[in-house]
DNA sequence: AGGATTTGCCAAAACGTTTTGGGAGTCAAG
DNA sequence: CTTGACTCCCAAAACGTTTTGGCAAATCCT
């Protein structure tokens, strides 16, 4: 309730004085700093975030945009990691805003709107796209992001992003190695850039191992975009005999899809995202995840580091994939 | 990056003026209202956040604090209900800010932060304990706040909250009904508003039938609370047929005290949440909800309501509870 | 003692809006 | 011509901070 006028009149101090002392500058003397501070204490006086804001021209606040399509949040623990990427960023004086995306609006509208003004001093972007134009919006008027995902954006910028590529790559070669010679991608949205690398992933590996790539079909990253893209791949005159998913829940729809055409036993499958709930299929799901712990931490870090003027190039995490083997990917192989 | 002074000399008008036609006096003629609207467009003009909201004392910012316990975050579709919270919110202007408590921190620290700077028009708090000390905090401030699940507190704040009596009452009932008589509860813990009430449905409903209810355990809302729990349940003299579970989450980690302990398949079991995985479980685990749709929009209506000053009794929803059939409530009974 | 430096404080400006309280000019009625 | 009403606009104040630039008084040096 009591502003720094009060508080200053109350002590029969300027309004310069008090708000120095609270600030710990040194060119008010030890015993009135005392004095002021515990004044403050007493009548629990905070400044008022707003009037700080004006004046200190930031936002203390940093925004990170939900797609809202079908799908759309990708990773599990995702509230968790904003949560704890919420509690860093606090602990630095930034709160963190939630900007759902409304119907009818693009991501870059809702950027535009908190850049625009003024609004925050970060903004956090989440599921990125190969070309991203909320990247190219931020980049362009020069304020501070880091995306979850990379992006193919010529100038580079800040993210956090798993190693895709070398997970799809080697989870094709293992089922190489298991004996599999016609593994199937079951693959997300291509637009999207985590999609379309696992995809070159699984690509790369059969490339290398001489083996035909053409079982690969796409499909919305859901469970039932999983269960289309499967049971096409099913549907093949020669069926695939071990399937790489794009994402666990597209691998519990294929799991679905496998139940129903041939009870689901002969055909071995992987995910990736360790969904808690691939515990609970039958078969259980294995799946990969990106390494790394408390990576709404390292967001909060590299954000920020980002406003803190440091260079991009310093500012980009890509972390190893590890496998979490269960039950689905090592089903009993029919003789070919 | 453009503000009114600079947007009012480029028109030749006063600051006054330009910011009247963008808000749509009537005391600016329609021809000049035109004219700074399209000039506005044109160089994509928006009020700086902070200096409106200083000028008119409000934050335009709703915060919701996160509990970071263990088994914290109870819904199952959470992120997605604020997200659509924080979607309705923002048609009027409000974000919505997401305040996770560090450790070593009250939630009621939180608050006060959040309401002493002025951060913030309302709060939106979860997990409510039956004596909440922000509940009491908020009140003595005198800010609006919603709260998801009731409290014990003597004067009545907003709510929006599942019956939770009603529903494990109807649980219960619907157990004695198939034969069961000696019906089990895993409990959550009982400061928080939820697990008394249901475990208080499922007591009445006992006792009404002139059953024993001492069946029961308390346990952490978690999975390893759940099984913990019911292992203690198990252990009596004359076991439970049935168990009627506080979350499905607790339910979950009693399944697996079921399957140690007889192979699982002799005790009815129901949970509270439909969690997606209960689908997964096996036996696949019936389980209730409260009914509604889009609780986020009703969230933020209900806030908004309270920022503008309706009286809290009109703001109180008691949402019925559904049940989710699916296994493992009908267990075979060994004949007693 | 006289100048230089340090110490402790403060008045005023600035941040960018919104709102208050008019003030010219026009027009119609008396 | 005066009066009143109406239209369209504006100067200035206010919101509560932080920061700038400076001013007395006290302290230090020779």
């Amino acid at each position: 309730m009591a502003n720094l006028k009060q508080l200053a009149q109350s002590l029969g101090l300027s309004i310069t004085t008090v708000s120095r002392a609270l600030d710990g500058y040194d060119d008010v003397s030890a015993a009135t700093r005392k004095r002021v501070r515990e004044a403050a204490e007493k009548v629990g006086y905070r400044p008022n975030a707003s009037a700080r804001r004006l004046r200190k021209q930031r936002a203390e606040l940093v925004a990170v945009t939900l797609p809202s399509d079908p799908g759309h949040i990708g990773p599990p623990h995702f509230l968790d990691m904003l949560s704890s990427c919420a509690e860093h960023l606090a602990s630095a004086g930034l709160n963190l805003v939630i900007a759902p995306v409304p119907r009818g609006e693009s991501e870059l509208d809702i950027c535009r709107r908190f850049v625009d003004g003024q609004r925050v001093d970060a903004m956090l972007l989440v599921r990125t796209r190969r070309k991203d134009e909320r990247v190219e919006f931020l980049q362009s008027r020069g304020i501070p992001f880091v995306t979850n995902g990379r992006t193919e954006s010529l100038v580079p910028h800040p993210y956090i992003d798993g190693d895709g590529f070398a997970g799809f790559h080697a989870a094709t070669v293992r089922f190489q190695v298991a004996g599999h010679r016609r593994i199937g991608h079951v693959a997300g949205p291509q637009e999207y850039y985590f999609a379309h690398v696992r995809r070159t992933g699984w690509k790369a590996a059969m490339d290398e191992a001489g083996l035909n790539a053409d079982l690969c079909a796409e499909g919305a990253p859901t469970e039932q975009g999983g269960y289309l893209a499967a049971l096409e791949l099913l549907r093949q005159p020669s069926r695939p005999t071990a399937l790489v998913c794009s994402t666990d829940e597209m691998a519990i729809g294929a799991l679905r899809a496998l139940r129903e055409i041939d009870g689901g036993n002969a055909i071995s499958i992987v995910g990736h995202d360790d969904l808690p709930t691939g515990a609970f299929t039958s078969p259980s799901l294995s799946t990969m995840r990106m390494t790394g712990e408390n990576l709404g931490a390292s967001f909060a870090s590299l954000l920020l580091r980002a406003i803190a003027g440091e260079p991009a190039e310093e500012l980009q995490e890509l972390h190893a994939i590890e496998f979490i083997d269960r039950d689905s990917h090592r089903r009993p192989m029919k003789a070919a």
